[in-house]
RNA sequence: CGGGGCGUAGCGCAGCCUGGUUAGCGCGCCUGCCUUGGGAGCAGGAGGUCGGAGGUUCGAAUCCUCUCGCCCCGACCA
């Protein structure tokens, strides 16, 4: 491609509604363009990295077994209401009428269609199992979209489902996805970490996210130290995300201290944790907070070691409830009868739910019920009870690796996959079956996993630029090699830039011509900021001595050689990844 | 939806508080000259419903009301 016919529009300054890395220099750089809030345009540049991602996803979900469909956008609203979803979406699900008045949706994920599909089409055993995937235009329309590609509206994935019989076909295949997926990203020429991730709404039995390892990112990991295993050696491999990430459990001591007896104790005006714990002399450790969170509405009362944090999600499910928030001090007030600082377990109306650690603590400090009180010496089972224990809180630092006791690192990350195991829920609620070699009828067990083909784009970004631009692994780069013709008028630099770029191009190698009448500076400047791998300079060393430049854009070391030499070098390159 | 901010030329901004001639600046764009290894220089030029509607006023980019759009922080997600 010659750049001087490209629609290749770089800006050189930053547009001001971009804020994150990967959105300003996407737009910067000529990838993208915004037509709406969360709405984008990919230019030649942003297609031809949008092509070359979808191309590996491609080639390894054949490779494991998965069939590529398209299904459709529109989706009838009829299929919505028999999976139970029309009305628990929410407005993330954009729905509109047609001229017939049929009530109809934009699909934000695809699992009604395809279980529609399959029940339809397959009906027995030896049909499985059928792993099916399509790469698609999705619509959510987000409370917020932002970000640029990160979170738009609509966005490109691919999104695939499988059926199988029974767990084990099922694990099996999930098993197969996962590794498809470490395939993949690792192909993309990104560093990545899967993680054990909640399951959300959907439930079923595992599930994993595919992270992105970025400093920008919006999720925290926690990921064990590898080789910190005690006994084998191993690396132990444990990561998590922070809805999921647990610590050891805690260990009761071997001799418990005793009990002593409860007193209540002034505390005026310390609300506080850290003004309590200093002015009683003692840690956050030795207290317990008592938190009022509106679990779908109705008041519950959670209670934490004084220096752990809530984490919603546990929270959620330990309580089985869809949403929970935090109380503020009215709705404190309203449910408990006292102000919020000087809340305690006993005596309380409403449920109470606690973190595991407090089962292994003694003679705590807790909120007096009254204001300007507290209590020392409480004790769970003798001085109050609770409903339900569990893990509810935030790991810290200070927390162990679950599997091998190691130390836990915490590190950002983007969510670009995830996969889940399903189960029965949809293929139940739409009536999927097929008949068992015995005859009998059975539910599809499903798995689904996504890839966010348009989010990785951007996360690539997230992970791999500097001040001057993007600098794509050479697998997700729209061209390989930017060759400069320093000198359009000069005919022995023009046809020595010519002859490399054909040469390249018959070889199979993308490859752009910078070939404007441009000042070189502003050929360096936009070279850099598309971020193209390998950078041949073709200018007055071609005169002196017949020599070109090649630049690596990562790394910037230059190597200066004949063009056979170049030529040869580049196409080594190149080679290499189509290989890998 | 709650909180914060912004809409003035393709992009980035000033002007607004304290209304008053043809609404400015930088970049980009067009023409010419010149220049050619890290976003050059000179000269000339095109390009604006000042987001939209209503109001106040002799007069509104500027003040008031409503409205639309966009961005950022929270709950959702690939």
């Amino acid at each position: 491609m010659r750049y001087s016919q490209m629609l290749l529009p770089t800006l050189k300054e930053n547009p001001s509604e971009a804020e994150v890395v990967s959105h300003r220099l996407l737009l910067r750089a000529g990838y993208i363009r915004k037509l709406t809030s969360g709405v984008y345009s990919y230019l030649p540049l942003g297609l031809a990295t949008l092509r070359r991602v979808e191309r590996i996803v491609r080639e390894e979900m054949n490779r494991a077994g998965a069939q590529e469909v398209l299904l459709p956008v529109v989706q009838p609203a009829d299929l919505w209401i028999e999976s139970g979803r029309w009305v628990k979406y929410g407005p993330e699900l954009l729905r509109f009428t047609d001229r017939h008045n049929r009530e109809s949706c934009l699909g934000p994920t695809h699992e009604e269609v395809i279980t529609d599909l399959v029940r339809m089409n397959v009906h027995s055993y030896r049909d499985l199992p059928l792993n099916l995937y399509q790469i698609q235009t999705k619509f959510r329309d987000e409370i917020r979209p932002r970000f640029g590609l990160m979170r738009g509206r609509e966005f490109i994935m691919k999104d695939g489902y499988s059926f199988d019989e029974q767990e084990e076909g099922a694990n099996l295949t999930y098993q197969k996805m996962y590794d498809a997926y470490h395939r993949i990203f690792s192909r993309c020429g990104l560093a990545f970490r899967a993680v054990e991730a909640d399951t959300g709404t959907i439930g079923g039995s595992f599930s994993h996210e595919f992270m992105v390892l970025a400093d920008t990112g919006e999720d925290t990991l926690a990921i064990c130290r590898s080789g910190q295993a005690p006994t084998d050696g191993q690396t132990c491999g444990y990561a998590a995300n922070m809805e999921k990430a647990a610590g050891r459990p805690p260990q009761m001591l071997a001799s418990r201290p005793e009990l002593l007896p409860l007193t209540k104790v002034e505390t005026p005006g310390k609300r506080k944790v850290a003004a309590v714990t200093e002015f009683l002399g003692i840690s956050a450790q030795e207290l317990v907070k008592t938190m009022i969170f509106l679990a779908d509405g109705k008041p519950v009362a959670v209670l934490l070691r004084g220096d752990h944090e809530a984490q919603d999600v546990k929270l959620k499910n330990l309580l089985g409830a869809v949403d929970v928030v935090l109380a503020d001090d009215q709705q404190i007030f309203d449910a408990t009868g006292v102000p919020s600082g000087y809340l305690g377990p006993v005596g309380l109306k409403i449920p109470v739910v606690a973190d595991r650690e407090i089962e292994v603590m003694t003679n705590f400090v807790i909120g007096g019920g009254e204001k300007n009180y507290h209590c020392r010496n409480a004790n769970l089972e003798r001085d109050f009870s609770v409903g339900k224990i569990g893990d509810i809180r935030q790991v810290t630092a200070e927390d162990h690796c679950p599997s091998c006791g190691g130390e836990l690192e915490f590190t950002k990350g983007i969510e670009v996959g995830h996969i889940f195991k399903l189960g029965t829920s949809y293929s139940e609620a739409l009536k999927a079956t097929y008949l068992d070699s015995s005859g009998k009828e059975q539910f599809f067990v499903m798995g689904c996993y996504g890839i966010g083909v348009s989010r990785v784009v951007a996360a690539a970004i997230e992970q791999n630029h500097d001040q001057d631009g993007i600098i794509f692994p050479l697998p997700l780069a729209p061209f390989q090699v930017v060759i400069l013709n320093l000198s359009p008028d000069d005919q022995g630099i023009t046809g020595a830039a010519e002859e490399l770029y054909s040469t390249l191009k018959n070889r199979g190698v993308d490859v752009l011509l910078d070939d404007r009448d441009e000042r070189p500076g502003v050929k360096f400047k936009d070279a850099d900021l598309i971020g193209i791998p390998f950078r041949v300079t073709v200018g007055k060393g071609f005169l002196r001595d017949a020599t070109v430049e090649i630049r690596e854009r990562r790394s910037g070391v230059v190597q200066t050689l004949h063009p056979e030499e170049a030529l040869s070098w580049l196409l080594a390159q190149c080679e290499m990844m189509s290989v890998s």
